[in-house]
DNA sequence: GTTGTATAATGACTATCAGTCAGTAAATGA
DNA sequence: TCATTTACTGACTGATAGTCATTATACAAC
């Protein structure tokens, strides 16, 4: 049956269709102030039709989610540049400057990377889809820890678990982002985020360098 | 007016009460799952009366978490120890150690200072509120930026901007507190949360170190 | 005491919104 | 043409934050 293959084709991009609506609405408007009636009205269908091709509010917001973590992992893959030769605290500051840049580029998608552990999420969100979003992170923390690696192999970085220090890399970053997502805290730090996240990155390479 | 006193002091006691009940209940069922009714059955009131002492669910959160601050800073006093006399380095180390016994101490109140940031909050509660929450988290950092200093002049460590060096030394745990906050990214990093924050605060005092 | 006024408390009601489901329409195939 | 499956609809339900007209209480003046 050549039907069933342009059914599901078209499901497919009704699907598509109706998250593109979602990320316009929910971006727009804000995720918590958007309704699902935005949503059904934005996509031109009756509000029903959302729950035949997602269970939740939470779970089109875990599809936006997925969406931003592959974008952010294909520029942390380019930013890492496998094919170039490079030296290892070269590939560090490339990642970090993509997380950086990618947090500038899709605010929204980063915000909902960042909201990730909200109560509602973790409750209502298919376990399937957070794992998935877990193994995203740690496919992007992996090429910290492979860098990190290649650096001890160099003998340029002294590490003793390469892993737990890319985890420690990555906290710092993610934490100076959340920190100085604020207006009135880097008003009150009077620094800005370049200047903060070089500085965690210079301090954190110091911290690694051997001798 | 003798009066007008003792009125005073019965409507703190029972802004106190309603406060205390809140935090019953929004600890024990959660934030997002308690409602407004189970607080005023808990506080023995009708729902309306948490009314005329709170403009909204999220100004009653405001001030639990002003509440769990005011414990934060006065473990991070004491672990600052002004009255002895502490190398730098001892200091930051005890600060960061308080830090982390609070999130132990008081996991709910914790959850709270890290929810902060959360939508709904910035929208709803007042500003004086807001900006309340601001102070006691600069109040904070300026312990970790004093001991900075400290070590400075004391040649012990190599910093440009103590305040900024703070932040990021703050941004950095808090941000370890919040990726190990899940049981699976423990899993995945096959870390627990004292041996990265053991390692981040190491790292960072490695890269600070003078010489 | 009685009464008028101010203050406090009440809880039925409203508004909002996520999610449901009985009913309708469209597509498919015999 | 008709029966069956699939897709869609939107009025409805349930939950819950917040309101406000009404009632109760405390107090002061006489």
């Amino acid at each position: 049956m050549a039907t069933a293959q342009r059914r599901a084709r078209e499901k497919a991009e009704k699907r598509r269709e109706i998250l593109q609506a979602a990320k316009e609405v929910f971006f727009q408007k804000g995720v918590h102030r958007a309704t699902m009636d935005d949503v059904a009205a934005r996509a031109e269908v009756a509000k029903g039709t959302l729950y035949l091709y997602f269970q939740s509010k939470e779970e089109i917001l875990a599809h936006l989610l997925l969406e931003g973590l592959s974008i952010l992992l294909d520029r942390l893959e380019a930013a890492y540049a496998p094919q170039e030769r490079l030296p290892a605290e070269e590939r560090i500051r490339r990642l970090a400057r993509a997380y950086l840049d990618f947090s500038r580029a899709y605010p929204d998608h980063f915000r909902l990377l960042m909201a990730f552990d909200r109560g509602r999420f973790r409750e209502r969100v298919p376990t399937e889809l957070y794992q998935e979003v877990f193994e995203g992170s740690m496919r992007g923390l992996e090429l910290v820890a492979k860098a990190m690696r290649e650096g001890v192999e160099a003998g340029s970085f002294e590490v003793d678990d390469p892993w737990r220090v890319a985890g420690v890399l990555w906290a710092a970053l993610h934490g100076v982002l959340v920190l100085m997502a604020h207006p009135l805290r880097r008003q009150m730090l009077s620094a800005d985020l370049d200047s903060m996240f070089e500085a965690t990155l210079d301090l954190f390479l110091q911290g690694i360098r051997a001798d």
